[in-house]
DNA sequence: GTCTATAGGACGATAGAC
DNA sequence: GTCTATCGTCCTATAGAC
């Protein structure tokens, strides 16, 4: 199965010219998502914003469905960084998770056409590819380590590691951040009435799962 | 601000032979939705599906986003239905605040169109009327009416009927619903991974208001 | 890698006959 | 309340010149 997301994996391959150039439509892409909503976008907006013939976006797209795809690729990569970057630093267990789990809360905030995009299904033909779908896969796996050992230091009761568990805090954590997207997506994380209670979602799975 | 949801409001009014087409016509609107997306209706699809012309839809809705509306207002209809329909019989308080909440989640479940609709932002041009959000306020006053019954009867602690129980509550609850419609939308009640927790939203709402 | 030209549709909506 | 005919617009995507 080839790539789906660019174009022409033949020749060009990946200069750091191309690269920028991507990075540049993309941004472009989220921009007109914003504005019209996450389905919203067409090859036609995209050509129009970037001052360039639709035409000319097959050099780097071969359809709209890759462009989709393409921004949904680079936002599971950033909502990655972001879990990373939030657990940076703080001792493993479940001191990480809270911290990780606020910063994909966060940058789902920040980027709310990403999230749309990742988090629901509002684009009719697209499905993500599974190169897209992979860093999500990464996060998963280490935040189950990292529930793991909570468990193992006795900060959350046996079971918060399992599928279960994983299922209570999806729901906790997505349940804040799927309201937020749709009844004030303009809110900032501290003015939010549901990002504000977002500690709450880290208090409650420890209830659900609470240490010995 | 005239009606946005039908046409004519001036001659023909109401009769039972209008309405019955009128439903048949949101019948086959969210089988296009189940179909293609939500995003996805049109009124060239929905008139191929009632076999009939294009221009014969004007005569019904003035517009696709009117169809949109009526699906919606349909929607929220029927969900404070099954809200009421789940509280029937039980004590006022936290039992009828726990069916009911319960019966509102069953409903999106066998209902991923119209939930995704009234839960979701997917639609792109699409803002519901005011008189298509009207249950859903009165939903949430009668909620919150039962929340503060259990209050006063000792169930839950002071705040639980606050406007900040209120945003714990809907996180809880559609953290669970948005992620059954985002992850496995086909998945009977009993059979979902994300459904078959549910139980634990009012526990866990018990548990961040706990009774004195 | 950009363009022009264009094929080939789908769509929303209106006019007007019946 | 159904139809035909139609306007004007938007869209995806390809061919081929430069």
């Amino acid at each position: 199965m080839g790539s789906v997301t660019t174009a022409g994996s033949r020749s060009p391959r990946r200069t750091p010219r191309r690269e920028s150039t991507l990075e540049a439509i993309l941004d472009r892409a989220v921009e007109i998502m914003a504005d019209v909503g996450v389905a919203g976008l067409t090859m036609t907006r995209l050509a129009r914003a970037l001052s360039i013939q639709p035409p000319s976006l097959y050099k780097w797209f071969p359809s709209v469905l890759a462009v989709h795809d393409a921004v949904f690729a680079r936002g599971q990569r950033a909502n990655l960084a972001a879990w990373r970057a939030g657990l940076e630093g703080r001792p493993a267990g479940l001191e990480a998770v809270v911290a990780g789990m606020t910063a994909t809360a966060q940058w789902a905030v920040t980027h709310p056409v990403e999230a749309q995009l990742l988090f629901w299904r509002p684009v009719p033909g697209f499905r993500p590819s599974a190169a897209a779908m992979a860093p999500a896969d990464e996060l998963v796996a280490e935040l189950r380590e990292h529930l793991g050992t909570a468990v193992s230091r006795g900060q959350l009761a046996p079971g918060a590691d399992s599928a279960d568990g994983l299922v209570v805090l999806a729901s906790l954590h997505f349940g804040v951040v799927s309201q937020h997207l749709a009844n004030e997506p303009e809110a900032a994380w501290a003015d939010g009435a549901y990002t504000r209670s977002y500690g709450r979602v880290t208090e409650l799975f420890v209830a659900a799962y609470p240490p010995a």
